[in-house]
DNA sequence: TCGGTATTAACGTTAGACCATTAGGCATTC
DNA sequence: GAATGCCTAATGGTCTAACGTTAATACCGA
């Protein structure tokens, strides 16, 4: 007979008003709210609770908070870092280990082949092969380093020229997933071969030969594949 | 040379100390903080302070905040629809259309089918013929939702007994997708032919055919996304 | 023209007060 | 004795008013 009533905290309600005018694109990315002080008048509370809610928009990613003149709060334009430690989060969540990660990188990666052999342009694959040289050199000189390695497989997503991907992409070779224990010991590993396996890849991308594309990147994910599983034991 | 060093902002020290001890298991779920005058003290920050670090993480989901005597803040684990909730926003944000994210679909779900293939069990296979016999039924009610749709494509994900995968795939079907525009709009065309499309898929996994599932899986999820780009137009 | 300084608009933080809500104990009543 | 209702203490929610800190800009002197 009687539903339960929720009017609690006036800073949610704020949270909800602002929240529904960025998702209704009533404020874009880069807009500029009022200040706090301006925010008080408007919503008729305290600036503490304004602060609250802004703290909980912020903490959401969707507006980014500057002080100094000419401050405030702005809203955001999501990085893909943003979004890729979100997509972390998840697969942290469910207590993943690295080797399913890596499968879970062998379908989408070995998946987006074709497609990146399709669309890649001419700039895309020079800068690769820009990419490649860098990396052999720093190979050479000692120096190679993991960031390197996902620097690659990053810029190889964008050639999909597809937001979605580019950001699932990126997610797989954030910090948050480096950080799994696991992946860690097999970093040293891979920096050998890896660099060339990646001068090969970008050839085959070149050559527009998927079959060939897929092999190699079959090989170099999963010799990472088996050195996980081998510190299973 | 100089990495920049934020020290500002005391309330997110707080929040970086409170999260650590959460993530390294030394703050459990249902362990209570102590009370914000408590912790206050601790601190020695002030009590605005320390309510905006519990702002922050309660946004994040780590904590559950709860008023009147023998209330504070608890601990709590973020469930993975609060997570996407969040990152459907992001989403939005980066403009990133349910075309794209329909395309990383099709890469990502027609991927894991030789994994499907290869490792459902016969209880998956009883399972997923059960779900479709559901769906069916409820469709020729005039019942059939996307939800459900969503609910057989997870499942189907759940056959490649890999977390990682279960969690994209998810994912891909949570809230995030719902929350874009463009795929409310397909949803009625959906269900007429799907839920039998569902069903010859089912039969192709259990006979162990990866063709024949790919082929219909691909027909299945073009489908849309050819509903997608219609609404572009 | 250049470099430093003052101004100013904004956020960040504090302290102390009061209100609202809740669990649990206590007292009253039947 | 049991049920009901009140009281109290603990705790989060909000307010006010002030001061500190930061950064963009304008101004001014050499």
């Amino acid at each position: 007979m009687f539903t339960t009533v929720s009017a609690n905290r006036m800073s949610e309600a704020i949270v909800t008003q602002i929240r529904n005018l960025i998702r209704t694109n009533r404020l874009v990315p880069g807009d500029r709210l009022p200040s706090e002080r301006e925010l008080c008048e408007q919503f008729g509370v305290s600036r503490v609770t304004v602060r609250e809610a802004l703290r909980v928009l912020e903490a959401g990613g969707l507006i980014e908070i500057r002080v100094g003149a000419r401050g405030g709060a702005f809203v955001t334009t999501p990085t893909s870092d943003q979004l890729s430690a979100g997509l972390a989060d998840l697969i942290n969540l469910a207590s993943v280990t690295a080797f399913e990660v890596t499968e879970a990188r062998i379908v989408f990666e070995l998946g987006i082949i074709p497609m990146v052999v399709e669309r890649a342009t001419d700039e895309d694959i020079e800068d690769l092969r820009e990419l490649t040289r860098e990396h052999i050199a720093a190979l050479k000189r000692g120096e190679y380093t993991m960031a390197m390695s996902a620097q690659f497989h990053n810029r190889v997503g964008a050639c999909t020229h597809n937001a979605a991907i580019e950001m699932l992409v990126h997610s797989f070779h954030g910090p948050l997933l480096m950080s799994l224990r696991e992946a860690r010991t097999a970093a040293p590993v891979m920096g050998q071969r890896g660099t060339y396996e990646h001068r090969d890849f970008v050839e085959a991308i070149a050559e527009r030969n998927v079959e060939e594309a897929t092999a190699i990147m079959r090989r170099h994910i999963e010799r990472t594949a088996k050195v996980l599983s081998k510190t299973k034991d």
